[in-house]
RNA sequence: GCUGGGAUGGCGGAAUUGGCAGACGCAAUGGCCUUAGGAGCCAUUAAGCAUAGCUUGUGGGAGUUCGAAUCUCCCUCCCAGCACCA
């Protein structure tokens, strides 16, 4: 036997899976399915670094391991082709970033392979791929049929580094996601999704998961649920000559506002609205204005417009803002005249962008209050039993309480007054109850080249066609669900809601990127596609007018909202996704059918266990399953939820404990580790480092650890008795190795729940412990030196498969293992385990010692341990322990009160 | 400010229906082997002391209990996310 030698083995059993496609999985087998899936990386230039492959080892564990266990498992990977780098690089060089993409996509696969990760690569996708975007199209075009998206103009985030609109999602702190610069507000025509149709969906839905609290807690805070009423405000002339009771009977202008603190409205003072409300807007456009001081409150919107999203934030200690003079509003609980201030405070993007000032039990409003020398009323006190733990915060008592100078509502409890109030106004119709969301719809045009273009053309004539129909309409039903025809042309919702927008015919996907001279943005909020102009410039599909090409693209988030649907498809090459087209029958023959998915989609979706960054919480994690219920809602899918199971991995950090990166210059590079290690003491190490989901510090000593334990593991083989008896099993070494069965077995146990918990780490250290332990055997038979490297397997399934080799076996994935060796008849039991095929099962009685060490203690602290029989009752424990000396000297002679006795754990004398 | 998660040797970490704190690994120290060691092997390795033993010890303080890293209350600090969301 040759001395380790992890780079030739690898290579030989790379070699062997790729060729045998032993990790493929099976589209028809009798066997339970297992999805796993890792998040598909962005291909980027610089390779993958030790970080990436930490959450990838994990799940390749897992699915070694539920392979053993007999499951079919789906372990598939792909790639989120698209991006801003390859787009800024071809900028630079002018290489187009199909190029670029297509080498770093090679190279990543190769570090890949060489980690031996047990990917099924007949299923690989790239979302940059015309045969994949060409769905991605598609649902798009679904989703627009439905009336999810819609065409605004509206001021939105603008990255002037990247010169792209971005998401809610993408502003981190204000700052662009990707390139850190300052977000600002820019208004630009946009393509918007309807994500705000299904918040009450993505919120209930996270009930049933099986994620980390954290994440759920992230997607409910950003949905923002808040319960509460919106609340009209009348407005009135505050000059006029009238008397203001019968302008109340006469005027018709009123301003919504939502708050979730109805019970408050007594101590409403004031009303104030957000710089860019539409009100204010109006009152300029009247020429008759009541507006007594409108250059003071023209002033303040110009300084309010320059600020940017960041100062705005930056002030919230400093609030500012403009009484508009000459008008009130009217408090609907007790009619008193109330000022109206306009503050940018108060956001436009929330509720009705206006909101009722109650300075004395909100501290924003009270800190506004103050500056601006309004009445503060307070209208709740904290009950007797409140009193104690009630803080004002900043002048303001936010707690709940018991209600005072509110009419008839003096006297109730703020919990209950809530909904009396709000039902009280609304039977004046001035309120109703209501619920509101922090959730903004997804703006999904960007103004780049290397994304997936949307599919949709504007047509004028059609446009004039629609906005005559639409004239028509007088029942908004009228226009759900159906395809209308107008002038003998059809047009479906989305189409009609947004007038001379026209869907692409599915048989003209792929609506393929064309090539352009210069990827560099415009800048103007137009994409570099505008510049193309004989793919810009088309047909009407419809009525086959001039028509203009959609030129934005969509944002990179789009592919990865369902590649995992993609991964199901055959991975027969004739009916693999590449190979469907839309446009062939009615919705594409394999991929998506009529009626709840395909047979494929039915078996293996959905994804029983994710596995990535919990940086895209509120990114991918959520627009996913927005996809996923909107394509449920459309029957093509059968699943509400994408993802069953997730787990977040943490991060891998630099020696120096900082963030690995390229610009640090502390990046590890995997394939040099490899180089030195190998790949399996690489697994090894990377598993072992840590608990799989916090943050850790790469350890270059650490590895060493890990390479230790695999090079001891060789020696063990290498000196071992029967390694020389070319692994012939003799009776003798049987009957010696019973210490070592029964941890062997204690072991199996261990490292089966520890995988099933995915604790690795522990499940490691107890296989190091058993190494340890076997070490010690001058022989050892060859079923325990099978059974520790079928519990290695997962972790390292090079090294195993080779030791597996020389014990003269077959491939640990194929062969069956039987502990025991009385059962080689197949016995009904076995026959219904049956797919408990390779992985090692343990035997409970062996796991159960004869012996145990009994901890005996005097007052609860430890004085002596007394190895024992297992399953003493008490009395004879009390016996035996009370003959220890150490024992009679802490009891001293004194009376025993009392003896609390754990059962082969602990025996406590109280004195 | 809000939400979620944490705090255990020199380091990463282990231990949960409350029952031997520090598994496993790294680093360190001493020794063996060696031309050599960034290889291997053996031993030691929470701290303190009057060192066959005893005492203290899981961020700090209180409590429940025969017994607390683990449960309860209060506090401090750290990490992550959100943040004028009415």
């Amino acid at each position: 036997m040759k001395s380790y030698d992890p780079g030739n083995i690898e290579l030989k059993w790379q070699k062997l899976w790729e060729k045998e496609r032993i990790f493929e999985a099976k589209d028809n087998s009798e066997k339970p399915k297992l999805y796993i899936l890792d998040m598909f990386p962005y291909p980027s230039g610089a390779g993958l670094h030790v970080g990436h492959p930490r959450g990838y080892i994990g799940t390749d564990v897992i699915a070694h391991y539920m392979r053993m266990r007999g499951y079919n498992v789906l372990h598939p990977m792909g790639w989120d082709a698209f991006g801003l780098p390859a787009e800024n690089y071809a900028i630079k060089t002018g290489i187009h970033p199909e190029i670029t993409t297509k080498q770093n996509i090679k190279r990543f696969k190769e570090q890949m392979k060489r980690i031996g990760l047990s990917y099924d690569w007949s299923r690989e996708i790239s979302t940059a791929d015309p045969e994949y975007y060409k769905w991605t199209q598609w649902i798009f075009l679904k989703l627009f049929e439905r009336g999810l998206a819609y065409r605004a103009n509206l001021p939105i985030n603008w990255c002037p580094s990247c010169k792209t609109g971005l998401a809610n999602e993408e502003v981190i702190d204000g700052k662009c996601e990707r390139c850190q610069a300052a977000v600002v507000k820019k208004k630009i025509e946009q393509w918007v999704l309807r994500i705000t149709d299904y918040a009450e969906k993505l919120l209930q839905g996270l009930d049933k998961l099986d994620w980390p609290e954290q994440i759920k807690e992230m997607q409910r805070n950003w949905i923002g649920r808040s319960e509460g009423a919106i609340i009209k405000f009348q407005i009135i002339n505050s000059k006029a000559k009238i008397n203001y009771k019968s302008q109340i009977e006469n005027s018709k202008e009123f301003i919504k506002s939502f708050t979730t603190r109805p019970e408050t409205i007594f101590g409403a003072t004031f009303l104030v609205l957000a710089p860019e409300h539409e009100f204010v807007a109006s009152l300029f456009k009247n020429p008759k204005s009541k507006i007594q001081n409108i250059e003071e409150v023209k002033e303040y919107l110009k300084k309010a417009k320059k600020k940017t999203e960041r100062k705005r934030i930056a002030g919230i200690k400093d609030k500012t803002g403009v009484e508009i003079e000459g008008i009130k509003a009217i408090n609907p609980a007790n009619q008193k005249k109330i000022p109206i201030y306009i503050a940018d405070y108060v956001l436009l993007s929330y509720g009705y962008g206006a909101i009722m000032g109650v300075p004395a039990h909100d501290k924003r409003d009270y800190e506004f209050a103050k500056k601006y020398n309004i009445e503060i009323i307070e209208v709740i006190r904290p009950s007797k039993f409140q009193i104690q733990n009630s803080k004002k915060n900043n002048g303001a008592y936010e707690g709940e309480g018991i209600l005072m100078k509110s009419g008839n509502f003096d006297g109730i409890k703020s919990e209950k007054a809530k909904k009396e109030i709000t039902r009280w106004l609304a039977e004046k119709n001035l309120a109703k109850e209501a619920v509101n969301y922090k959730l903004r719809d997804w703006i999904f045009s960007r103004q780049r080249y290397w994304g997936e273009p949307i599919p949709l053309v504007f047509c004028g004539n059609c446009e004039k066609t629609v906005k005559n129909y639409k004239l028509q309409i007088t029942n908004p039903k009228q226009i759900q669900n159906s395809k209308f025809k107008i002038q003998n042309l059809e047009f479906h919702l989305g189409e009609l809601l947004n007038p001379g927008w026209v869907a692409l015919p599915e048989k003209e996907l792929p609506l393929e990127l064309p090539r352009v001279e210069k990827y560099q943005p415009t800048g103007t909020g137009e994409s570099p596609l505008s510049a193309v102009k004989d793919w810009k410039e088309t047909k009407c599909p419809k009525c086959n007018g001039k028509a203009i090409r959609e030129t934005n693209t969509m944002p990179q988030w789009a592919g990865s909202c369902w590649y995992f649907i993609a991964y199901c498809v055959s991975s027969n090459p004739k009916s693999k996704i590449q190979n469907h087209s839309p446009s062939t029958d009615e919705l594409g023959p394999v991929l998506l059918k009529k009626g709840g998915g395909s047979k494929l989609l039915k078996y293996w979706l959905p994804v029983d266990f994710y596995v990535g960054g919990a940086e895209h919480a509120v990114l991918h994690l959520l627009y996913a399953r927005f996809w996923i219920k909107a394509l449920y809602d459309s029957k093509i899918i059968n699943f509400k939820e994408p993802f069953s199971k997730l787990k977040t991995i943490g991060l891998i950090l630099a020696p120096d404990g900082q963030k690995m990166s390229k610009s640090r210059g502390n990046v590890i590079n995997p394939d040099e580790i490899i180089e030195k290690y190998g790949a399996d003491t690489f697994r090894i190490y990377e598993m072992f480092m840590g608990p799989f989901d916090q943050p850790i510090a790469w350890d270059s000593q650490g590895i060493l650890g890990a390479q230790r334990f695999l090079q001891k593991i060789w020696r063990l083989f290498e000196k071992s008795a029967i390694l020389n008896l070319k692994f012939q099993t003799n009776q003798k070494s049987k009957i010696q190795n019973q210490k070592i069965k029964k941890l062997i077995h204690k072991t199996i146990k261990k490292v089966t729940q520890d995988i099933e918990a995915q604790k690795f780490n522990t499940a490691i250290a107890a296989i190091m412990e058993l190494v340890n332990e076997m070490e010690k055997e001058k022989e050892l038979s060859v079923v325990d030196c099978e059974l520790l490297v079928r519990l290695l397997a997962p972790f390292a399934p090079h090294i195993s498969e080779e030791l597996h080799q020389l014990l003269g076996k077959s491939q640990i994935i194929n062969s069956k293992f039987q502990t025991n060796p009385k059962s080689q008849i197949p016995n009904p039991k076995q026959i219904k385990s049956i797919f408990k095929e390779s992985w090692p099962e343990y035997d409970q009685e062996l796991i159960e010692d004869e012996k145990v060490v009994l901890v005996a203690q005097v007052n609860g602290r430890v004085r002596d341990q007394i190895e024992t029989s297992a399953g003493i009752s008490e009395n004879e424990a009390q016996k035996i322990v009370l003959k220890s000396p150490k024992i009679q000297k802490w009891l001293n002679k004194k009376e025993i009160k009392k003896t609390i006795f754990v059962k082969d754990k602990v025996i406590n004398f109280v004195v």
